[in-house]
DNA sequence: TAGTGGTCTAGACCACTGA
DNA sequence: CAGTGGTCTAGACCACTAG
C-alpha cells in the first residue's frame, strides 16, 4: 500500500494539454499570431485531431483563441468590455447608445416571452432589430419588444418599415419616463440567425442579456440582447457619474 | 440553373438532431425526467454517438439538459435567478448575503489580478474564500482578495484561519463606507478546484462575475465568484426597493 | 457488477478562405 | 487551387454511480 493515491486520477489528455497550450500563449505568442494547423498540432503532441480540438474548444470558450474556418486559430486579443447597465441602456436608442436599428416588424411575440410583456399572448408588438459594433467588431444582436401601447403616437410616423421605422419607434419610446429596468444575464447558444450577424457559426457560446424597461409599472419593453461570449466582457453596475441614494434603512435591524 | 440554391446548404445532423431533442424535450418530457442513455439514442437517431453527443452538448449549454456520469442524462430545471447587483453585493457579508465563508488564507494574489488591487504586486492579501448556495445546490464559488489596509484593525482578532478568520474579515470590512462597485460578467471554464465546489466536471463552463469595491477611492476589495453556467440566471439592476436619483442632465442635448 | 456518461483514436469527407 | 477548420463515423476503454 505504498501507493498515496496521489496522481491515481490521471488528468484528461485535453485537460493537460489545454494547460501547455495555455502556458504556450502567454509565453510564446503574441495577439493575432496565428498557430500551427490543427493536424500538425496534433502530432506534435502526440493526440488525435479530436483531442486537441477538444483543447482548443476549451480556449475559444475562454476567448484566448480564434478560430476561422478556412483560415486558421490565431492568438485572441484580451475581450473587449461592453456596457450593459444602467448608463447604456438607460433608454433604448438614447443619445448615442453605441446600438444601430436595423429594421422593425409587427408580429406577435413568441410565447415564451408572453408572460414578461404583460400583453395578451395574441397581441402583435413592435419588433425592433438593432446591431451593436465595438471596435469596428459585431458584438451583440438585439431584438426589442415593445408593445402598442408603449407607442401610442407612432400612427403618424409614415415610415412604414426598415430602419426608419425602426428609429421612429426607439424616438416614442423616449418619451416614457423610465422607472427602472430589471436586467438578467444567462449562457446561450447562437441562433441560425444571430449567428450570421455576429460573423460566427451558428451554435457559438452567446451572452443573454434580458432587460425588462419599465414605465408606469408595466413592462414598456423587453430587450433580448445576445452577446459573443468569446470577445466580450459585459460591464454594469459601474455608477461612474450616477448618484445613487441609499435607503435610510439600509443597515436595519 | 433550376436550382434556387435554397438548402444547398445542409444543415449539420447536430444541429437538426438538436433542435428535434429541443422540441421533444418541450412536448414529452417533463423536468427530472431521464432520457433514454446515448448509445440508444444515437443509434434510434441513426448517428453516431460522438454526434449524438454533440447535440447534448449543446442543450446542456442552453440549461436545457443535465448530465451526470454513472447515472444519466435529466431534464433540467429552469434555471434559477441568482442577483448578483447591487442588492446582494452591497458588502461582501453584510446582511444575509447568501453567502458562506468558508475559509482565509494570507497569500499574494496571482499577478493578473495586481493592476485591479492597488497593492505592490509582491503585497501578500486577505484571500477569503466563499462558497453561495441556492435552492441546496451550489452556485457559486468565490475568491475575495481583501488587502490588508483595507482591514487594519485586523490584528486583534484570534482566530488565526479558517472559517471563524474569514468572517472576521467580512466583519472588518463593513465598516468602510461602501463608494461603488464595478461589475463585470464573462464567459469561463470551471478550475480544477471550483468543478469540485460547484459538483462538475472541470471545464463546465461558468460565469465569471469580478466585482471592484471602492470605498475612499481607492479598491477596498475584489471579488472574483463563478457561477453554474448550466443552472443560473444572473440577475442585476434589479432597483426593486432602492431609490436611484438621476442628475437632472438625463435628456440633455 | 451492470450501466451510465467521459475520453480517445484514426480515419474520412465537407465547407470555406485566400492566393 | 491547396490548406484550413468543421462535421461525422465506428469503434475502444475508462471513471463513476447505484443496486
Amino acid at each position: 500500500m505504498g501507493t498515496t493515491q496521489l496522481e491515481s486520477v490521471p488528468e484528461p489528455k485535453y485537460w493537460h494539454l489545454k494547460t501547455v497550450l495555455s502556458e504556450a500563449l502567454d509565453s510564446e505568442f503574441s495577439v493575432g499570431e496565428i498557430l500551427p494547423n490543427e493536424r500538425d498540432l496534433a502530432a506534435r503532441f502526440g493526440v488525435a485531431r479530436a483531442t486537441l480540438r477538444q483543447a482548443l474548444e476549451q480556449l475559444e470558450l475562454e476567448g484566448r483563441l480564434q478560430r476561422r474556418r478556412g483560415v486558421g486559430t490565431t492568438v485572441a486579443p484580451p475581450r473587449m468590455g461592453v456596457s450593459v447597465g444602467s448608463e447604456q441602456h438607460a433608454w433604448p436608442g438614447g443619445p448615442d447608445d453605441a446600438w444601430h436599428a436595423v429594421d422593425c416588424r409587427l408580429e406577435v411575440p413568441p410565447p415564451a416571452l408572453a408572460e414578461p410583456l404583460v400583453t395578451g399572448s395574441d397581441e402583435a408588438v413592435h419588433i425592433v432589430r438593432r446591431s451593436r459594433v465595438s471596435r469596428g467588431q459585431p458584438v451583440a444582436s438585439e431584438l426589442l419588444y415593445v408593445p402598442a401601447a408603449s407607442v401610442p403616437d407612432l400612427s403618424g410616423i409614415d415610415a412604414p418599415s426598415g430602419a426608419a421605422r425602426a428609429r421612429a419607434v426607439l424616438r416614442e419610446l423616449q418619451r416614457l419616463e423610465l422607472e427602472r429596468q430589471e436586467n438578467a444575464v444567462e449562457l446561450g447558444s447562437a441562433g441560425a440567425d444571430e449567428s450570421k450577424e455576429l460573423d460566427r457559426l451558428p451554435g457559438a457560446p452567446v451572452l443573454v442579456v434580458t432587460t425588462r424597461y419599465i414605465a408606469r409599472g408595466r413592462t414598456a419593453a423587453l430587450s433580448v440582447a445576445t452577446y459573443r461570449a468569446d470577445t466580450c466582457r459585459l460591464t454594469f453596475g459601474d455608477f461612474g457619474g450616477v448618484e445613487i441614494h441609499h435607503g435610510p434603512e439600509r443597515q436595519a435591524s
